[in-house]
DNA sequence: GTTACCAATATTGGCGCCAATTTATGATAC
DNA sequence: GTATCATAAATTGGCGCCAATATTGGTAAC
């Protein structure tokens, strides 16, 4: 309410350049490999020179692009290795508080991640690329929140972001975006049934599907 | 081959800045809360402005210092939630894998940690902090990796920093220390015994250790 | 015709200055 | 004597310039 200060005549152009440029590699309009020259995102952007140095410095400590000292920066390509490795972690983690799930479940919650379940299913067919990504980062979110570690939650949405750099191809068939939206409503069901086992079965199966495809 | 570069007449100030820092934290010598003036840090490290701001930039995204816009950046101070947090993300992970440590384990690799361990004992009595917390995350890490996941090493690492902004409160009392060095032979025993439940107990206990007794 | 070398161009990256904001200090009024 | 306000000092943070380095294209020689 009275937000007065997000009235400048440009536009929309108030967010952090870091955030422009992350999400841009995450839809995959900036695939992998791509040299980011600092005049392009200085334009592309319309941003300045430090800013676009701040940001591809803080995507280099994040792994999401890699520097070449002299020649420039270009968004990493992650290998087979290290997407499988960050998958295990991801099933490792988030199976973990499983049970804390389930113990800290309420109709509440369950009503809500049924929500965000059925949100993604809609942003599937009417939603951007960006909006099913952060519907789908929203869901995920909310579950994981039930573990009570919201360290936790953080360092899970952190390390995604560490493999997500092709997400394109990763949900590149409607059949299995279909199938996640599916699995995910079979989480909330298995919460609701209080079915901790089931419900990290769910889990690790839902993170493995798309690295266990490769070709 | 050939290295012509590294004859630089100043001496040993090559080092990154935001490392030099990040020490300094770690071994209490900036400790948590402390106001990091850009100045000061500039005359401190010898260097320049923009290597302050790069530097104090990484540190606020790793959440090792925090940033007050127009105030500054200071030392964080991770509140007891926070440190718990950590501490149960750091047992999942690590006992995670313990499985594939006992499965991995080599003679060879064993008598490595053999000596990791040794070596944390003797810089107990011998070395620097900075030695001796490095003593300690050599032999972690060598642990870590008989798990057979290159990208969980380097997380648990990254986390590991999260919450020792206070190690030397951690590591006060000298008997904790030699505790901490008793259990890492424990874990190599385990491993040695291929009892992979019991490396889990100690892995577990000795990562709880500092948090259990705050006061 | 091909290869090697040199020059021109483009890009990176270091560095310092200046404006904006905040904090501390002192003076004045109550 | 204390509180409040104004002024001054200090600190942050944005921005642009220039040197160092790599790359590309052209030319000449073999």
């Amino acid at each position: 309410m009275s937000e007065v200060q997000s009235e400048t005549a440009a536009g929309s152009e108030e967010r952090d350049v870091t955030e422009l440029v992350l999400q841009d590699i995450l839809t995959g309009l900036l695939p992998a490999g791509t040299w980011l020259k600092q005049i392009d995102l200085e334009r592309r952007y319309d941003c300045t020179r430090p800013e676009v140095r701040r940001a591809l410095d803080r995507l280099s400590q994040k792994r999401l692009v890699a520097h070449v000292p002299n020649r420039g920066y270009h968004v990493h390509q992650p290998d087979d290795r290290h997407a499988k490795e960050v998958g295990d972690i991801r099933v490792i983690l988030e199976t973990a508080v499983a049970d804390m799930m389930v113990a800290n479940a309420t109709p509440d919650s369950i009503a809500t991640l049924r929500g965000l379940a059925r949100y993604f299913d809609e942003m599937t067919l009417t939603g951007t690329i960006l909006e099913h990504y952060e519907a789908n980062l929203a869901f995920h979110r909310e579950l994981l929140l039930l573990g009570g570690n919201q360290e936790l939650v953080d360092l899970v949405s952190e390390i995604r972001q560490r493999t997500s750099s092709a997400p394109v191809s990763q949900w590149r068939t409607r059949a299995r975006i279909e199938k996640s939206g599916r699995e995910h409503h079979m989480m909330v069901d298995a919460l609701e049934a209080r079915d901790a086992e089931q419900l990290k079965r769910l889990i690790a199966l839902h993170i493995r599907q798309p690295t266990d495809t490769p070709k």
